[in-house]
DNA sequence: GCGTTGACGAGGA
DNA sequence: GTCCTCGCCAACG
């Protein structure tokens, strides 16, 4: 059913899933790569972002951090702050890098969406 | 074509 | 609870 394209796709869902995050929602790269169907292929997920740069689609990759809520991608945002302060925004609260109230905060595609 | 790296996660000790 | 190891997929040298 599907071919070898079949890789692609998984960067496309990627930047879909991270479009359909609700505004002050944040959710996993792991919960991302579920989502898909690779569960364990959340670093592909990071890297899918670090793409993103060179796409030209908004992609809000500061609604996505890591399992333990730690804004680890800030470093690849144009500021370090960048990433805090759109958060920030949001009404997520960021201290020391690591988003208070994570799971009040969490938005799991599994949960809210239907493949 | 091979080896390493990378914005991660889960499991085992 | 923490620390270490493996897996996963794509890009880069």
């Amino acid at each position: 059913m599907k071919d070898k394209r079949d890789n692609r796709d998984f960067f496309e869902k990627v930047f879909a899933v991270v479009s359909l995050i609700p505004y002050g929602k944040v959710t996993s790269y792991g919960a991302i790569a579920r989502y898909l169907g690779s569960g364990s292929s959340a670093r592909t997920v990071g890297w899918a972002m670090n793409m993103a740069h060179s796409l030209e689609d908004a992609v809000p990759a500061h609604r996505v951090v890591n399992r333990n809520g730690l804004l680890t991608g800030k470093h690849h945002f144009e500021t370090p702050e960048t990433m805090e302060k759109l958060l920030a925004s949001e009404g997520v609260v960021v201290v020391n890098d690591a988003i208070q109230n994570f799971q009040q905060h969490y938005w799991d595609p599994n949960l809210s969406l239907v493949i």
